[in-house]
RNA sequence: GGGCGCUUAGCUCAGUUGGUUAGAGCGUCUCUCUUACACAGAGAAGGUCAGGGGUUCGAGUCCCUUAGCGCCCACCA
C-alpha cells in the first residue's frame, strides 16, 4: 500500500501552492461575466464589495474576522452554482495615511509636510502608497480571499475619483452641499476640522472653577462655574433661568467680562439648570456648541479666541499666543490677583477628543464644507424600515434608525492633502465654480484667475460610494449594469454609523437603488478574557503570526465558529489550536479514506476483490449487477449526515454561520471519524463489504469537504484534490463544486427507503453505541485494558436479530473475544459472578473471574436502580399531569415509550440484586 | 439621561419557531503508542442555566422585576 500523504497536515507548502493554483486557475472570478462572450444577463448575481482596507494598514485581527465571514458567503454562494463577485480594494485613508508619511518624512529626512509643499508631499505619498500599498492585499490573499483581484480598485484610482466629482457636484447642484462658517469640531493636532464621529468622549478627572462675573458698576456678582476658564475669554453673555429668584433681577443687566472688561448682557434662557452649579452660564458662542445654539436665538455676536493650533489669538487680549492650556492657568492666575476666583473643585466630566490624534478636540467656528443630510437620511430611514435593506443582527436596525432620525449635517472638508481635492475653484472676485472636469476660467466671471480650493473630502465620502464606484458608475458599464446594486454588506458593527449608513445614503441618492439587501454586521474581536487589545496592554494577538503556527484554516474555523453575528469574541490562541487540531482530524480521516480507496485499487487490479471500477459517485450495485445491502452503520452514517446538510443549509440560510461550523465539526470527528470510520475498518475486512464501505466512506468525505470548504478552504481544497485523483476523477478545484444540499442528493440517488428511514437508523445505531460504551465504561471502571478481551452474553429480546448483525461491530469495538460472545433472545439461566449491563432492552452478562468484586457490582447495580426509578417517578407523574393532553402526540408517545423502558430495566436490575 | 447586549461546567463560549437526562473546546483525573490521527483514542469528575416573580402541561429559551458587567448614542456649564 502506497502512503504518499504525510501524517500531519502540512498547511505551510500547502497554502500558498493552493492559492496561486486558485488565482491563476482564474477560480475566483465570476463565470457569467458581462465582459465576456456567452454573458447571460438574466442569471442574478451574488455581489459583495469589501470593506477596504487602509492602504497602508497592517493586517489584523479585524480583517481576518470580515475576511473569514466574506468568503465564507462567497465561497457558499459561488459553490451553489451562482455567479459570484467580490470586489477588491483599498482606502487611500486620508488621516491616517497622511500622518504616517510626515512622521516618516520626519524621522528619515526631518522635513514637515509644510517645508516640502503640497505638490511633493503628494508625490511622496503617491510613492509611498506605490510601495507598501500590496502589502495589506497580500496579507488578505493569506486569509483565503476569494476576490477577483482583476477587478481590485483604489479610492484615488482616476474612475473612483470621477465617480467622488460627479457625486459632489450632483449634490451641490441640487442644493445639498453648502460652505459657511460653522461651529465644528476641531483637531489641533491634525489641524482641521473632523466630524462628529469621529471625536471620541471619555470620562476623565477636571477641575469645575467657580468665579464672580461683576456686575456693571457695582460690588454685585454673578457666580459661574466652568471647566475651561480660557473661553472667558469669548463669552458674549451671562445666562440665567428666567425664573430664578436669585438671578431675575440682574437680566438685561451688564456684566464685565474679567481681566478684559468686556462688557456683555445678562440673558434669560430656559435651558439654563437652576440646579447645576451655581445656576448661571456663561456663555461662549464661538466654542460650545450648546453656547452656540443659545447666542443664535438670542442674536448674541460670536467671538473666536482660538487659532488652528488652539492658541489665543488677537481676541484674548494680553492672552495672545499662549496655548489654550497655558493660558488658562495664566488667566485663572490673573483673576485670582484681581479678587474674582471663588473657588476651584474636582469634578469628573466627559472630555471630547480626537479619535486619530488623541487630542482634546476644540469646538470653532470655522468655514467648512457641509452636506445637507436630512434629505438623504429620509429615504435611507424608509429602504430599512420598509425592508428593501435588512439588518442582521435585526436589533442594529434600531441603532441604526435612532441615529439617522437625529443626523446633523455632516462637515466634509478636511485641511488635509492626502485625499480627494474638493472640485470648487474661486476667482478674485469670489464667484465659485464647481465643475466635474477641471475648468481653465469662471464660470461666472470668466476670469482666468482661478484657483482650487485648498481642501479635501472626507474619507468617508469617497468610501459611501464605494458599492458603485468601484463597478463603475457614473459609467453605465457592463460591471455596474449587472453586478450592482450588491447583495451582502458585510463588516464590523462599529463602522455602521460611518460607512454603511453613508453608502446607503449616498446609494440612494446617485443610483436611485440600496446599495445592498442586506447588512450582515460581526462583532469585534478581544482578547480571552473580553479586553479590547491594544498594544499598550500587550494583548494584541498577530493573525499573521497565528497563521503562521496553526494555519490559516484554523484562525479562520475560530474566528467564524466562534463568534455570533453582531457580539464580540473572545479569541484565544488555545482556541486556534484546537482548530488547528481539528483541520488535522479532517486531513487524517482524509488520508484514511484515500488510502482505503487505493488499497482497493491495488486489491483489483491483483485480481482477487470485488469486479466493477470501483467507486464511482453513483451506486456500484448497478454496475455490479449485485444487491448491495448497505449495513447498519452504512445507513447510519448516511442518515446522519442527511440530517446535517439540512440542518446547514438552515443555519446558512439564517446567518448562523457558527451553528453550523459547529455542527459539521462534531460530525466529522464525533460521528464520522469516531464511529464509522472505526466501524468501516472491520467492514472492510469482510469481503461482500468491502466496496460499499470505500463508497460509503469516499461518499461522507466527499460531502464533508464541500460543507467544510467555506470555513477552510484550504485543507479541503487539498484533500479533495487527493481524493479526485484517488477516484480517477479530474482534478477540479472544490470551489467549483456543488455545494447545494439538493445536489449534492442528486449526485447521489438514493433507494426509496420508507418515511423515518433516518431515525430508525439512527435510533438503533444509538443502541449499539450504547452497549459498546457501557461494556467501555465497565472497563475502564475496573482498569481492564483493552487488550484483555472479554467474555460477553447478551439477551436482546426483539432487538436479537439487530444484535446479531451488529455482533461483529460491537465485539470489536467493546474489545470481546469473538469465541466467547454468545447471544440469546432471553436467558432461562444468568450466568453467575458476571457484571450485568442493562441497556435498554439488552441485559449484557460479562463474566469477570475474580476482576469484579461481588460488592462493587451489586453497588453499581443498586445505583442504576435508583437512577431508574427517578426516571420512573419523574416520568409518572408527567404522564399524569395535563402534559398527556396537552402536548403534541409524538412528544407524549416518546415519553410513554422512555418510561417503558425504565420499568423494563429497573425490574431486570431487581432480578439481577436477587 | 436614552438605547442595546451580556450573566450557562474551573476558564472561554454555543444553545432562533419553548419539548428526551442542558452541550463544546480548553483545563483536571484514569487508562491506552489498537495498522488515519498522541495535533490521538477510551473513560471520569464538574452546572438548582445571575436572583426573584409570572405565562405554560412543560422555560436556559417567552413576559415582568432586581443586581452586576459591558457597549452605543446624547452631553448640565
Amino acid at each position: 500500500m502506497t502512503n504518499e500523504l504525510p501524517k500531519a497536515y502540512d498547511f505551510k507548502s500547502t497554502e500558498p501552492r493552493i492559492y496561486a493554483m486558485w488565482e491563476t486557475g482564474g477560480y475566483f472570478q465570476p463565470w457569467n461575466d458581462p465582459n465576456k462572450p456567452g454573458f447571460d444577463p438574466s442569471v442574478k448575481p451574488f455581489v459583495i464589495s469589501i470593506p477596504p482596507p487602509n492602504v497602508t494598514g497592517e493586517l489584523h485581527l479585524g480583517h481576518a474576522m470580515f475576511v473569514s465571514v466574506e468568503d465564507l458567503m462567497i465561497r457558499y454562494h459561488r459553490m451553489k452554482g451562482i455567479p459570484t463577485l467580490w470586489v477588491p480594494g483599498t482606502d487611500h485613508a486620508g488621516i491616517a495615511t497622511q500622518l504616517m508619511v510626515e512622521r516618516d518624512l520626519l524621522k528619515n529626512e526631518e522635513v514637515t509636510r509644510e517645508e516640502l509643499g503640497r505638490e511633493e508631499f503628494l508625490k511622496r505619498t503617491w510613492e509611498w502608497k506605490r510601495k507598501y500599498g500590496s502589502i495589506i492585499t497580500l496579507q488578505i490573499r493569506r486569509l483565503g480571499a476569494s476576490c477577483d483581484w482583476t477587478r481590485e480598485r483604489f479610492t484615488l484610482d482616476d474612475g473612483l475619483s470621477r465617480a467622488v466629482r460627479e457625486a459632489f457636484v450632483r449634490l451641490y447642484e441640487k442644493g445639498l452641499i453648502y460652505r459657511g462658517p460653522r461651529l465644528i469640531n476641531w483637531s489641533p493636532g491634525l489641524k482641521t476640522a473632523v466630524s462628529d464621529l469621529e471625536v471620541e468622549y471619555s470620562e476623565e478627572d477636571a477641575t469645575l472653577y467657580y468665579f464672580k462675573y461683576m456686575l456693571k458698576d457695582s460690588n454685585e456678582f454673578i457666580p459661574v462655574a466652568t471647566i475651561r476658564p480660557e473661553t472667558i475669554l469669548g463669552d458674549t453673555a451671562v445666562a440665567v433661568h428666567p425664573e430664578d429668584e436669585r438671578y431675575k433681577r440682574y437680566i438685561g443687566q451688564t456684566v464685565i467680562v474679567p481681566i478684559l472688561g468686556r462688557e456683555i448682557p445678562v440673558i434669560a434662557d430656559e435651558y439654563v439648570s437652576m440646579e447645576f452649579g451655581t445656576g448661571a452660564l456663561k456663555i461662549t458662542p464661538g466654542h460650545d456648541p450648546n453656547d452656540y445654539a443659545i447666542a443664535q436665538h438670542h442674536g448674541l455676536p460670536i467671538i473666536s479666541i482660538l487659532d488652528r493650533e488652539a492658541k489665543v489669538n488677537e481676541n484674548g487680549g494680553r492672552y495672545q499666543g499662549q496655548d489654550r492650556f497655558e493660558a488658562r492657568k495664566n488667566l485663572w492666575a490673573d483673576m485670582k490677583a484681581a479678587g474674582l476666583v471663588i473657588k476651584e473643585e474636582p469634578y469628573r466630566t466627559t472630555i471630547p477628543r480626537s479619535q486619530r490624534g488623541g487630542e482634546i478636540v476644540e469646538p470653532m467656528i470655522s468655514t467648512q464644507w457641509f452636506v445637507k443630510i436630512e434629505p438623504l437620511a429620509k429615504p435611507a430611514i424608509e429602504a430599512v424600515k420598509d425592508g428593501r435593506i435588512k439588518i442582521v443582527p435585526e436589533r442594529f436596525e434600531k441603532v441604526y434608525f435612532n441615529w439617522m432620525e437625529n443626523i446633523k449635517d455632516w462637515c466634509i472638508s478636511r485641511q488635509l492633502w492626502w485625499g480627494h481635492r474638493i472640485p470648487v475653484w474661486y476667482c478674485p472676485d469670489g464667484h465659485m465654480t464647481v465643475a466635474r472636469e477641471d475648468p481653465s476660467q469662471c464660470a461666472t466671471c470668466g476670469s482666468k484667475d482661478i484657483y482650487q480650493d485648498e481642501d479635501v473630502l472626507d474619507t468617508w465620502f469617497s468610501s459611501g460610494l464605494w458599492p458603485f464606484s468601484t463597478l463603475g458608475w457614473p459609467e453605465e458599464t457592463p460591471d455596474y449594469k449587472y453586478f450592482y446594486p450588491t447583495s451582502y454588506m458585510e463588516t464590523g458593527y462599529d463602522i455602521l454609523f460611518f460607512w454603511v449608513a453613508r453608502m446607503i445614503m449616498s446609494g440612494l441618492e446617485y443610483t436611485g437603488q440600496a446599495p445592498f439587501h442586506t447588512v450582515y454586521l460581526h462583532g469585534l474581536v478581544r482578547d480571552e478574557h473580553g479586553h479590547k487589545m491594544s498594544k499598550t496592554k500587550g494583548n494584541v494577538i498577530d493573525p499573521l503570526i497565528v497563521m503562521d503556527e496553526f494555519g490559516t484554516d484554523a484562525l479562520r474555523f475560530t474566528l467564524l465558529v466562534g463568534s455570533t453575528p453582531g457580539n464580540d469574541m473572545n479569541l484565544s490562541v488555545k482556541k486556534v489550536e484546537a482548530n488547528r487540531n481539528f483541520a488535522n482530524k479532517l486531513w487524517n480521516v482524509g488520508r484514511f479514506v484515500i488510502n482505503t480507496i487505493n488499497s482497493l485499487e491495488e486489491t483489483r487490479k491483483a485480481g482477487k476483490g470485488t469486479q466493477g471500477d470501483g467507486y464511482t459517485g453513483t451506486q456500484v450495485h448497478k454496475e455490479t449487477g449485485r444487491e448491495v445491502k448497505w449495513t447498519l452503520a452504512d445507513s447510519w452514517i448516511w442518515a446522519k449526515l442527511q440530517q446535517l446538510i439540512r440542518d446547514v443549509e438552515r443555519q446558512f440560510q439564517n446567518f448562523q454561520y457558527g451553528q453550523a461550523g459547529q455542527q459539521i465539526y462534531d460530525f466529522l470527528w464525533s460521528d464520522f471519524a469516531d464511529w464509522y470510520v472505526e466501524v468501516a475498518k472491520i467492514q472492510l475486512q469482510n469481503a461482500d463489504l468491502r466496496l460499499q464501505t470505500v463508497e460509503t466512506l469516499a461518499r461522507v468525505l466527499d460531502i464533508c469537504l464541500r460543507l467544510l470548504h467555506p470555513f477552510t478552504p484550504f485543507v479541503t481544497e487539498e484533500i479533495w484534490g487527493h481524493l479526485r485523483s484517488a477516484l480517477l476523477q479530474s482534478p477540479l478545484s472544490a470551489l467549483a463544486q456543488d455545494w447545494s444540499p439538493a445536489l449534492i442528493i442528486a449526485r447521489f440517488p438514493e433507494p426509496r427507503e420508507p418515511e423515518g428511514w433516518e431515525e430508525e437508523k439512527i435510533a438503533d445505531f444509538a443502541l449499539i453505541q450504547e452497549i459498546i460504551r457501557s461494556i467501555r465504561n465497565l472497563r475502564a471502571e475496573k482498569n481492564t485494558p483493552l487488550s484483555k478481551k472479554l467474555a460477553a452474553t447478551m439477551a436482546g429480546g426483539a432487538k436479537s436479530a439487530l444484535l446479531k448483525d451488529q455482533l461483529q461491530v460491537i465485539t470489536a469495538l467493546a474489545g470481546l473475544e469473538a469465541a466467547q460472545v454468545t447471544l440469546a433472545e432471553t436467558l432461562d439461566e444468568k450466568p453467575q459472578n458476571a457484571a450485568v449491563l442493562v441497556v435498554g432492552a439488552v441485559e449484557i452478562y460479562i463474566p469477570l473471574a475474580g476482576m469484579v468484586d461481588e460488592t462493587a457490582e451489586r453497588e453499581r447495580l443498586a445505583k442504576e436502580l435508583a437512577e431508574a426509578e427517578a426516571h420512573i417517578a419523574r416520568l409518572e407523574k408527567l404522564l399524569a399531569s395535563d402534559f398527556a393532553v396537552k402536548a403534541p402526540p409524538a412528544i407524549v408517545q416518546k415519553e410513554r415509550d422512555k418510561l417503558a423502558l425504565y420499568k423494563e430495566t429497573a425490574e431486570k436490575i431487581r432480578a439481577q440484586l436477587q
